[in-house]
DNA sequence: GTCTATATACAGATAGAC
DNA sequence: GTCTATCTGTATATAGAC
């Protein structure tokens, strides 16, 4: 077994990749060079090469590996009742986008680019926030056919407009200084108004009643 | 006045700036080469630095162009009332949006970089993005003391949560084929939503009474 | 004002010694 | 595996003719 010998002597590997993931999300792809990655890597750029065949291939695996921590969301939401869930989901979305400030930016900035190329990784980022969306509308319209919310709720747009809420939370942060109008009090204020329409049993029946 | 003749053989600086316009939004700043703007521009690069000193300076102009259209958007709701004048600044903004895709990406896209420029262009739209959250939020108080909408309404906190909701139906719409969710269902969602809680008198009266 | 030609720097990528 | 040295292309920017 002579292969025993080479399994963390890699340390070059992960130094290029922690690099790289690091600069990459921070500067995007252009603005960062292969001379940037091996000077803070404290390698030499013939060496990036020889651990990754191209420049893309290095930025693809920067990539996968920035994406990772993207799949242990997997909701555990067992026995609790559909606005916990509701809220669990909103809490855990805005916690992550927390933990994960920089890729997050990072794929922001992706989905941003005209660029032609469909981006194995992006379009995984793609389908997590639809199956996140799609979730929170399975729960909903669980709480509606079970009575605990109004029975005239639109599952579907619900979902649509707290994911359109949250990710305008998400993207005021970037914009304003992190102190302005703090974001945890938009989710609270997102949360509360929206229960309290969810809720709203009372008031005029079916108020709603636009023409459509 | 030998100055006359000059007035309008400047149209080679316009194709320029047009094209350079047009590029940086979107390719952004790095992707985009001088050389790239002389071949779409048909002229020569030595050309864009006799009328712009540096690449930097000629996408600060580029900058300033682009922002130029922001700025026709001062509000004149004269005589309506509250609740038009907020329909009427979240129609504004939708509309705007959708008449100026490729720049918004571009600041978007801006926004999202670390790099440490302040970018006068940049902070302007900041700026009106702020202007524009601080008019809702007036007309709602304004709403509120006239008796028009609740009386536990929070102005500043409803125009906020407003701001993150169109700021997330902007970006879903980066985000997904543009026929998914179609945004202008989601902004009805939004007004019908929005409204239905600011007049909501009826029902418990403070409902709202939760321990803050 | 507009061009051709060129200087200078740095990008991604390769060859080959150790 | 890691390096130095080098190739090749292209970037920003300048010089100087017209």
């Amino acid at each position: 077994m002579p292969d025993e010998g080479q399994l963390e002597i890699q340390e070059a590997r992960e130094k290029i990749l922690a690099t790289a993931t690091d600069l990459f999300a921070k500067q995007g792809y252009d603005s960062t060079s292969l001379s940037q990655v091996a000077r803070e890597a404290k390698v030499s750029k013939a060496l990036i090469f020889w651990h990754f065949d191209s420049k893309d291939e290095l930025y693809r695996s920067a990539l996968r590996r920035t994406l990772e921590p993207y799949f242990i969301n997997v909701n555990e939401l067992t026995g609790l009742g559909e606005r916990e869930q509701v809220e669990r989901l909103i809490d855990q979305f805005y916690d992550f986008i927390h933990t994960n400030v920089y890729s997050v930016r990072f794929f922001l900035s992706l989905t941003l680019r005209v660029e032609q190329s469909p981006d194995e990784g992006l379009s995984r980022v793609l389908e997590l926030y639809r199956s996140f969306r799609n979730s929170l509308a399975d729960i909903i319209d669980s709480g509606r056919r079970r009575g605990v919310f109004c029975s005239d709720v639109d599952a579907s747009r619900e979902a649509g407009l707290i994911m359109a809420a949250l990710g305008g939370i998400l993207i005021q942060q970037f914009m304003s200084d992190p102190s302005s109008n703090e974001p945890a009090a938009l989710i609270e204020h997102l949360k509360q108004t929206l229960f309290q329409r969810l809720t709203a049993n009372g008031a005029e029946g079916t108020h709603a009643g636009r023409p459509e």
